[in-house]
RNA sequence: GGUCCGGUAGCUCAGUUGGAUAGAGCAGCAGCCUUCUAAGCUGCGGGCCGCGGGUUCGAAUCCCGCCCGGAUCACCA
C-alpha cells in the first residue's frame, strides 16, 4: 500500500531534516482532492513542532526530500500547508502489472480463527416477509459476505420464532373461519395464507374489544378480556402442553410458511448455515435462571417471579421468569445465546436486529455478564434503522405494509418495462430476458437499500427507489454490460490482452484515475468489515463506474492506433469490471453480460 | 422524565474518523448519439452542515448546553 510506504519515507525525510524519529502514523496522508495537482497530500501542520519553521518552508523541505530519496515519488508542489506528491505512472502501471488479473484481489484469504456467528431474518411465522426484512436480511446477509472477503470464518444462522401467542392467532382465525383452505387448495403461497388469517383475527379482536366497550367495560379490561383473545391464549397453553391436534395444526401451518419463506428467500439470494427455531430453544434459558438463583445474582419475589436487578447499572429490574414459572422473550435469548456459543465458541455474536432491540440486547449482555458469562463482551447487535414509507410507518396487523414478494415483482417488472422503451435486446429469448429484469429489478432493490448507511432511519418511497439511473445498481450494472461489450469485441478480433509485459509508457489522467480507485479497493473491503457497513462498497462500486464511464467517453479502447496502449485499456477494462463484480457480489448484486 | 440514534442542497443520501473553496444522485435548465451500449457523458443554478458556546494553526466531524424528529425504558416479541 503506498500510503504506509510514504509514510516510511516521511518518517526517514523528517528524521534527516530534523533530527527527530516520529511514528509512521503521525503523518497524515490522504488523497489530493481533483482541483489540486498531485496524487498524495501530506498535511504538514502537525510536523511544524518539529521543524520549527512555517508550513511552507517545511513543506517544500520534505518535497524536495521526497521526490530526491522516494522512488515512488515524481515531483511535488505546495499550497498552503499542503504538500501534493505526484506519484510516479510507474508505480501505477506496477500495480496495474500485478494485480489486474488476481481474481481474489481485495479479499483476504481464511484465517484460521474461530467463526463469527451472524444471526439475521429471525422472521415470525404469523405473517409474510415485507421491506423491514428485506433490510434486514440484505444487511444481514451482505455483511457476513464482507466478512469472509476480510478472511473471516462466519457461519449465518437464522432462528425462526415459530411459537407463541402470535402463531396461536393465526391458527385459530384459520380453524374459525378458513373453511378448510390450503396454499395447494387456493394457489396462494403459504405464508401469505397464513398472514391473512393473522389480520384477520386482528379485525374480528377488535370488533369484539369494541362490542365490550359498548356494553360498558373499560377499555384496559375489554382488551384483555375479548373471546378470541382468551381463547388463542388457551391455544397456546395447549400448544405448550403438547396437545395433539394443536401441535398437527401448528406443523401444517408453519409448514405452508416456510414453504413460502423458503421462495422468497431465494428470490432474494438469502441463505443461511444453519436454522435455529424457537420451538427447540425457548425452554433453554430456564436453566440459566437456575443457576442465576443459586449464585444469587437473581432473585425471586413473592409472586414466584424471577428476575435480574440492574439498578446499580443505572437500568431497571428485568423479569426473566413469570410468576406461573413461563419464560419471557429476554429468558429465551439467554438461552440461545448460550447454545450458540456452546455450538460455535465464536470470537464474534452478531444480531441484525433493528434499533428498537438496543435496550434488550443492552440487558442481555448485563445478564450474561453477571451469570459469569465472560464472552457476553463478543455479543455485537448490528442494529440498523427502520424502513419508513411517505405515508408514514408499516402496521403489519393492519395489512399495511410493502410485502417483500410484490415488491420483488415490481421491480422486476419496471426493468422490463424500462428495456421495453429503450428498445434493447429484442434478439434476446423470453428466458434470457427474465433473468435479465429479474437480475436488474433486484440490483436496483438491492443497492437502494444497502447504500445507505445501515443505522439510519431511510425513507422507501416506491416511486422514486425504482430508479435506474444515478446512482443505482442498474446504473453500475449499465458500466459493466458496457465493458463486456468491448471486451467481447475484443474477443471476437482475436486480441489477447490479459498476457502483457509491464506497460512501459505514460498514463492519460483517466486511466491513472481509474488505476488509482482500483488500488484503492482492499481498503474499502476493509472498511467495510470494519464498520459493518455495506454502504462503503456501494459508494465504492458508484464512484468506480462513473470514473470508468468518463474514461469510456473520453479515450478510444479499440480504436487506440498504439497497441500497448489498447491492450492496457482493454485489462483495465477487464480489471474494472471484475472488481465492480467484486464490490457488488458483497451486496449480492449480479452483474450481466448485457443490458 | 432517563437512555440511545439521527438532523448536511427542494427530495434521497455521501463526507475516508480533525484538514484545502462541504460532495453525489434525483428533480430543474442547457448541450452531446454517422464513432467501442445515450440505463451514458458535459455544463449551469441550488447550502446559516438544526441553533449557541467551547477546544486549536484548522470543526459538518471532538466537548458542553439547547431545539426538532425517531426509538426505547412491558409479566409483548
Amino acid at each position: 500500500m503506498i500510503e504506509t510506504l510514504l509514510a516510511n519515507e516521511l518518517s526517514n525525510a523528517v528524521e534527516a531534516l530534523y533530527g527527530q524519529q516520529l511514528s509512521t502514523d503521525t503523518f497524515q496522508i490522504q488523497k489530493t482532492r481533483p482541483e489540486f495537482e498531485g496524487d498524495l497530500t501530506v498535511v504538514v501542520f502537525p510536523l511544524l513542532r518539529i521543524s520549527r519553521k512555517a508550513p511552507e518552508p517545511t513543506a517544500n523541505e520534505i518535497g524536495g526530500y521526497m521526490v530526491e530519496h522516494s522512488a515512488e515519488v515524481e515531483s511535488f508542489n505546495v499550497i498552503k500547508g499542503f504538500l501534493n506528491l505526484l506519484i510516479a505512472d510507474a508505480y501505477y502501471l506496477r500495480f496495474y502489472h500485478e494485480k489486474h488479473a488476481d481474481m481474489a484481489f481485495g479479499f483476504q484469504p481464511e484465517k484460521d480463527e474461530p467463526p463469527v456467528v451472524i444471526e439475521y431474518s429471525s422472521p415470525n411465522t404469523n405473517k409474510p416477509l415485507h421491506l423491514g426484512h428485506i433490510r434486514n436480511n440484505l444487511l444481514g446477509w451482505s455483511v457476513a459476505e464482507i466478512l469472509k472477503a476480510n478472511g473471516k470464518k462466519v457461519a449465518k444462522v437464522n432462528l425462526v420464532n415459530d411459537r407463541g401467542i402470535h402463531i396461536c392467532k393465526s391458527m385459530l382465525a384459520w380453524q374459525k373461519w378458513g373453511k378448510g383452505k390450503t396454499p395447494e387448495g387456493t394457489g396462494k403461497k403459504g405464508d401469505k395464507l397464513v398472514g391473512d388469517y393473522y389480520v384477520l383475527f386482528d379485525k374480528e379482536y377488535k370488533k369484539e374489544v369494541a362490542k365490550l366497550i359498548g356494553q360498558g367495560m373499560p377499555k384496559d379490561e375489554a382488551t384483555h378480556q375479548a373471546p378470541l383473545l382468551l381463547e388463542a391464549k388457551a391455544m397456546l397453553k395447549k400448544w405448550e402442553t403438547g396437545d395433539q391436534e394443536v401441535r398437527a395444526l401448528w406443523k401444517k401451518m408453519n409448514a405452508w410458511v416456510y414453504s413460502g419463506f423458503d421462495k422468497t428467500y431465494a428470490r432474494l439470494g438469502i441463505d443461511f448455515d444453519k436454522t435455529y427455531y424457537e420451538s427447540d430453544t425457548y425452554l433453554l434459558g430456564k436453566a440459566l435462571v437456575e443457576e442465576g438463583l443459586k449464585k444469587g445474582v437473581l432473585f425471586k419475589k413473592d409472586d414466584g417471579s424471577v428476575w435480574c436487578d440492574l439498578k446499580d447499572e443505572g437500568l431497571d429490574e428485568k423479569l426473566l421468569l413469570r410468576g406461573d414459572g413461563t419464560s419471557v422473550y429476554m429468558t429465551q435469548d439467554l438461552g440461545t445465546a448460550q447454545l450458540r456459543y456452546t455450538d460455535y465458541k465464536p470470537q464474534k455474536l452478531m444480531y441484525v436486529v433493528g434499533n428498537e432491540q438496543i435496550y434488550h440486547f443492552d440487558v442481555l449482555k448485563r445478564i450474561l455478564k453477571k451469570l459469569g458469562r465472560n464472552w457476553a463482551d463478543d455479543i455485537l447487535h448490528l442494529s440498523y434503522g427502520m424502513v419508513e414509507l411517505p405515508e408514514g410507518k408499516m402496521k403489519s396487523r393492519e395489512g399495511k405494509v410493502v410485502d417483500a414478494d410484490d415488491l420483488m415483482e415490481e421491480m422486476a417488472r419496471t426493468a422490463k418495462k424500462t428495456s421495453d422503451e429503450l428498445g434493447k435486446f429484442d434478439d434476446f429469448t423470453p428466458e434470457e430476458s427474465r433473468n435479465l429484469y429479474e437480475m436488474i429489478g433486484l440490483g436496483a432493490l438491492k443497492y437502494f437499500m444497502l447504500k445507505v448507511d445501515p443505522k439510519k432511519t431511510m425513507m422507501f418511497n416506491p416511486a422514486e427507489s425504482i430508479d435506474f439511473n444515478g446512482n443505482t445498481g442498474p446504473f453500475i450494472q449499465y458500466t459493466h454490460a458496457r465493458i463486456q461489450s468491448v471486451l467481447r469485441k475484443a474477443k471476437a478480433e482475436g486480441l489477447v490482452f490479459n498476457e502483457q509485459k509491464m506497460p512501459a509508457f505514460s498514463l492519460h489522467k483517466k486511466e491513472k484515475a481509474l488505476l488509482k480507485m482500483l488500488h484503492n479497493f482492499p481498503q474499502v473491503v476493509q472498511l467495510a468489515g470494519d464498520t459493518f457497513s455495506p454502504a462503503q462498497l456501494a459508494n465504492f462500486s458508484f464512484e468506480l463506474s462513473k470514473e470508468y464511464n468518463q474514461f469510456y467517453h473520453e479515450l478510444s479502447i479499440l480504436k487506440e492506433p498504439d497497441e500497448n496502449k489498447k491492450f492496457f485499456r482493454l485489462g483495465l477494462s477487464d480489471f474494472t469490471a471484475r472488481t465492480l463484480g467484486s464490490a457488488m457480489g458483497l451486496l449480492g448484486i449480479r452483474l450481466p453480460e448485457r443490458m
